[in-house]
DNA sequence: TTGAAAGCGATACCAG
DNA sequence: CTGGTATCGCTTTCAA
């Protein structure tokens, strides 16, 4: 069996509560109480059993993450630095994966409610209400999509689409597609209205095709399409798509940049790697993790939402070898 | 305040044990007091506290996830596949990423060990005896590494690595270079010895290079190395950095696979996408992760190891563009 | 500064 | 088949 406060206690000589109290805040209790607590503690690798802590604290340490897709590389990024902060603040990290599916959503967070301190979600595809439903219940900090009621985190997809439509722009292309992502996904819908809004005042014409799934396949699907629309350059949903599109177009024979420029959004590793080098729109992905984070922090902690709660990070174009002069 | 049993009891008008009875093992009880503890239950939206069960049944419905980069894509597919399966089985996952730091693996584990029925630790990174000193007490299966004690689910890299060493011989190459990855990882001295009896058999000249990170990095830093050396194919610990390689290799004007080939192992989606692709070592990643729950589970259930407890899965030799003639 | 004791919410045993 | 009750390990009053 494991080694309980019990046990510490009846080696230290002292009383549970001593124990307790040494470990928890150790300048209430003796100098001398603390050292043998402690070394009986050492002594028998003891550790607090959080079950049971978490039965009368009513806090557990540990926050979910739900996301929709692991396999997509973004993800693991912003995972990542979550996990990094959550460390840092003596958090575990609970991660579920819906596959993008809507309906696993909201059972799943119902399900893990009871065993963490609060949620991170990431990009959840749950209609809005479905969401809302958990407001005042479990804190909750959603990241890449906004709900009112809620602390969140996104990028600037507006000046990031902006700053991709310029640079099209500026190397003379005039129509432009977009292969939109999955119709739930409120980035999608967040970056099409920042490329509609680019491509009016740039007087572009904007292309729009889709949805498709946001992923290599996605975009495989989607070339074809592409090519047979009248848009010198095109817009993806984000990386993948846009690597799917590309891999399909070299297939087709299709030139890039010559004949269509690509450009990407997210800025995921792989889009320095192929040739040519994915344009694409980079998002601080660590920072989405760790503004998330402390969001969240500041709402288990208050219960309040957390002053400035609408937390917008900045995103930066970067050009590589898919887009060139029309 | 959250519903706890009492109030279901009190509504439903039985007591605390009627309720957890009709919610556990429902022909237990009466069907007609089964139908007014679920009604009740299902009104006041009661979810049993899982803290609370795990301290009397010591379990807790979770089972925790270690490794050591989910940046590198091979985990997310494995992750992603433990999930699946986990679910399956009422299972919720903790996930942790190390970072790639051995001295933080078995810290860890001892502070998830309670929260958790048991282990899946991938390509852990930490000494045997530290990993050994857990046997007995918490069940573990381990993923792509062999340590005795546990059950354990690898790939047959001996194989994958002949398979790609009789490729490159066919090509006619006698000269190979292997660019090692981490010295604390099992895969990669596993896959060394697989190369070595390989290229042996096939009176191959081998020449070691690195240890190296298991990332792009590490591979970019390598391929000047190789250019260095008299071989004309490479073989890398993973694709991340054979990806590297290729990428170094052609910022340096080098011909691939005309003056050196390139074969990486794991078979992650980039090495699909990037040109020319990537020959690769593919391991049945979703595999790994369902059959290292299986394990878990029947060592979970019988605290006895699993009949089989050793799996190797086949590998498979996925031949692409960066492979070609001497 | 310390110890005793009352719970937290669910389960499992033992009577009835 | 059902109800009462001890119990899991820990935290937190309340007295001493």
């Amino acid at each position: 069996m494991a080694v309980t406060i019990k046990d510490v206690a009846r080696l230290a000589g002292v009383s549970q509560s001593s124990v307790c109290r040494a470990l928890a805040d150790p300048d209430q209790v003796r100098p001398e109480t603390r050292e043998r607590v402690e070394t009986a503690a050492r002594n028998l690798g003891y550790v607090p059993n959080r079950a049971a802590r978490s039965l009368i604290t009513g806090r557990t340490g540990n926050i979910g993450v739900v996301l929709p897709d692991l396999a997509n590389p973004f993800f693991p990024s912003v995972v990542k630095s979550i996990q990094t902060q959550a460390r840092r603040f003596d958090y575990a990290v609970f991660l579920s994966d819906t596959d993008e599916d809507p309906a696993v959503e909201v059972p799943l967070i119902r399900a893990l409610a009871k065993q963490v301190d609060g949620f991170l979600l990431c990009s959840p595809r749950a209609a809005d209400d479905e969401i809302k439903a958990f407001a005042g219940q479990t804190p909750i900090v959603v990241l890449n999509r906004r709900i009112t009621a809620f602390p969140s985190v996104t990028a600037d997809s507006a000046d990031g689409m902006r700053q991709a439509v310029a640079h099209l722009h500026a190397l003379g292309h005039r129509r432009v597609a977009y292969v939109a992502g999955p119709r739930t996904s409120w980035s999608n819908r967040d970056r099409l209205r920042g490329l509609r809004s680019a491509t009016t005042s740039y007087q572009m014409e904007l292309i729009e095709i889709g949805n498709v799934a946001p992923t290599v396949q996605g975009g495989t699907a989607a070339a074809d399409l592409v090519i047979a629309s009248p848009a010198t350059a095109v817009l993806a949903y984000n990386d993948l798509v846009a690597l799917g599109l590309l891999n399909r177009l070299q297939a087709r024979g299709i030139d890039v940049p010559g004949r269509i420029s690509v450009v990407g959004f997210d800025d995921i590793l792989l889009a320095g790697l192929v040739s040519p080098g994915l344009t694409t729109v980079a998002i601080a992905k660590e920072h989405i993790g760790r503004v998330g984070v402390e969001l969240l922090l500041e709402l288990m902690a208050d219960g309040e939402r957390p002053t400035a709660s609408r937390r917008v990070l900045p995103t930066q174009l970067i050009v590589r070898g898919s887009t060139g002069p029309r």
